[in-house]
RNA sequence: GCGCCCGUAGCUCAGCUGGAUAGAGCACCGGCCUUCUAAGCCGGCGGUCGCAGGUUCGAGUCCUGCCGGGCGCGCCA
């Protein structure tokens, strides 16, 4: 429709053209929105305020003259200019009507456009360690990605979700440190716990499936573990303690079992985290792995490109990448003084690995406090030959959870955090799904338990599936009334919605379609929730003015369409949402 | 010290890439169920858009400088 009311905006300044403007007018300056308030029409242009000066008119004039030299349309019942010099479109009762007969034609196709041309894109998203289970603030970007991800789909783009599993890095040598420990003390080792050890309870729930694999195979005394150690925590350094009894414990079992203890944790957990997201209805296309792409040697090679391409340098004994010269505010080093890879290495191997699978657009979900690694990533990406705008980074802001107003003290310490798989079974998915959803990314989010579990009209997410039962069961009382819903009767007689509830509910209709194409582009999925509880405010006001099943069938029928129609909006955006659509609550 | 995000009604937040009289929800006050679900609806109350400049026909929105809050600034991951 904006598209339509821009064409004969463009054919009026052609006319215009030579006679009361001098220049012709860049088409792109042509801009056509939805009006915000009914009183200024459908919608609205500020062609004539923008183009005023140059023209040595008054908007106003300049308007007027525009208006008149508008081609005739069926779409429009009445062109006003108005304020400043605003040109107002009210749309022919015909045109209003359209919507809902597109809405209920598409079906759950409405709203979705082409406007992606098949862009492979990827959203990768949560790739939280695989060291502990994910907590609410991984929640958020799993709900956040996954609706990025519906979408881009529902706008034409050819997306792929991937989690990327940091299983090589020392985290994962501690949670294997950290599993043995739990173990020998299982079976009555007084082995202190290390302090920088992951010490929450899943870790002797591995402990135990450990020992139900191996049996007492990988027990060692006391002694022998302690050999060598120095002191940890407050007496010593807890880093260089876990670092010292990681490598004991692997002298102590070998390598082919340090390597067994660290792949049974290590599934563990991938399996926790994959059951965790799967019953959240967050699915991956691919989980790739850190350590598959490591033996594949195409960190060396990434390192190697790099190299050739004179990127790098070496000082004090270690290789850095030249970010700077891309944007970056210092140098970063790949590879350390002690050989070591820092985890930019690998990290800037996989995002070109992604390129190299032909992805042209790379979209990550970082949590905030990564915020600082954007430029790098970008910067290694330029450095070896991509264009920066192939990397967007979407930053989520922390979760703080409250219990009736009380703020939940969420240390990652000592394991007292809440879980993602708490929460959901607290409030429920689709609560969890919406509440996330509702604030934009960039905006702290104050969750609170009490008002996401809470049966009462201060919860957004009853408001929306509320709208959708009461259509649902309005359907049912036809039913149970003897009628049935004449489709063909309601088409012709879209005439009786004449009402201003009935307009207020086409309107919000026909901008779906626009509220989906901008949340896609903007990578703002909570504009998609105020939208459904707009358009869900607009069906219970006018629930509440008007009896849908009356005696008359043709206004019956009408009504009936424009409710099933709001149903439809509602259902597709719900699943957008990745929340669920109940026919009675 | 530097960088990123935030600052809008008592509280939690929108504000459609610069438009018209700044909007919701909650809270508070007052109304609406013998009729399709009252998990709803209607009305009222509530604002120096952190502060000060600037850009222009027009600024909550863009620029600069302050103030306040959060996060990050390692050859950690």
């Amino acid at each position: 429709m904006k598209t339509e009311l821009e064409e004969l905006l463009a054919q009026a300044l052609a006319r215009l053209e030579g006679s009361t403007l001098g220049v012709p007018v860049d088409r792109s300056t042509i801009v056509v929105e939805r009006a915000r308030d009914a009183q200024h029409g459908d919608y609205a242009s500020n062609i004539a305020m923008r183009l005023a000066k140059a023209a040595g008119l008054r908007p106003r004039e300049l308007a007027e003259a525009i208006v008149a030299a508008l081609p005739a349309s069926p779409l429009l019942a009445s062109v006003e200019v108005a304020g400043a010099g605003f040109i107002n479109f009210y749309l022919a009762p015909a045109a209003q009507f359209d919507t809902l007969r597109c809405v209920l034609e598409q079906g759950e196709r409405y709203g979705t456009s082409d406007a992606g041309r098949g862009q492979r894109v990827m959203v990768e998203f949560v790739s939280a360690n695989p060291t502990g289970p994910l907590h609410v603030g991984h929640g958020r970007q799993a709900a956040y990605g996954a609706t990025l991800a519906n979408l881009l789909r529902a706008t034409g783009h050819a997306v792929q979700r991937e989690y990327y599993i940091n299983d090589a890095g020392r985290q994962v040598d501690i949670l294997t440190a950290s599993v043995w420990v739990r173990y020998l003390q299982a079976a009555g080792s007084t082995l202190p716990f290390p302090q920088n050890g992951y010490r929450a309870d899943y870790v002797n729930a591995i402990a135990a499936s450990l020992r139900a694999a191996r049996g007492a195979t990988l027990e060692h005394s006391l002694a022998d573990v302690l050999e060598g150690l120095p002191a940890d925590a407050p007496a010593g350094d807890k880093e260089l303690y876990i670092d010292a009894l990681i490598a004991r414990m692997r002298a102590l079992l070998g390598a082919a079992d340090y390597e067994a203890v660290l792949e049974l944790s290590l599934a563990a957990m991938l399996a926790d985290i994959r059951a965790d997201l799967a019953a959240f209805g967050v699915e991956f296309e691919l989980w790739s792995s850190e350590r598959a792409l490591a033996r594949s040697g195409a960190v060396e090679r990434t390192l190697a490109r790099l190299a050739a391409l004179g990127q790098t340098y070496e000082k004090d004994g270690a290789l850095w990448l030249r970010t700077t010269t891309h944007g970056d505010s210092e140098d970063r080093v790949l590879v350390r003084a002690n050989g070591a890879q820092t985890y930019f290495a690998p990290d800037l191997s996989y995002h070109i690995d992604k390129r190299a699978r032909g992805f042209e657009l790379m979209i990550d979900v970082w949590g905030a406090d990564h915020h600082g690694y954007v430029d790098r990533m970008r910067a290694g990406l330029v450095a070896l030959g991509e264009p920066g705008e192939c990397f967007e980074v979407c930053l989520m802001q922390f979760v703080s959870l409250y219990r009736g107003g009380e703020k939940i003290p969420m240390g990652k310490r000592d394991g007292q955090f809440v879980t993602l798989r708490q929460l959901r079974e607290e409030v429920g998915n689709d609560a969890c799904r919406l509440f996330y959803l509702m604030r934009s990314h960039d905006q702290h989010l104050d969750f609170d338990l009490e008002l996401a579990k809470s049966r009462s009209n201060d919860n957004p997410v009853y408001y929306l599936q509320y709208a959708y039962a009461r259509v649902a069961s309005v359907m049912k009382q036809l039913a149970a009334r003897g009628l049935a819903y004449d489709a063909t009767e309601a088409l012709a007689n879209l005439g009786r919605l004449d009402g201003p509830h009935e307009a207020a509910i086409l309107t919000a209709l026909r901008g779906y379609p626009d509220v989906i194409a901008m949340a896609a582009a903007n990578r703002t999925p909570h504009t998609l929730v105020h939208y459904l509880r707009e358009l869900a405010q607009a069906f219970h006001t006018w629930y509440n003015a008007a009896q849908f099943i009356v005696d008359d069938g043709a206004t019956r029928n009408a009504r009936l369409a424009l409710a099933q129609g709001v149903q439809q909006v509602l259902r597709n955006g719900l699943a957008l949402l990745g929340a669920s659509a109940p026919e009675s609550m």
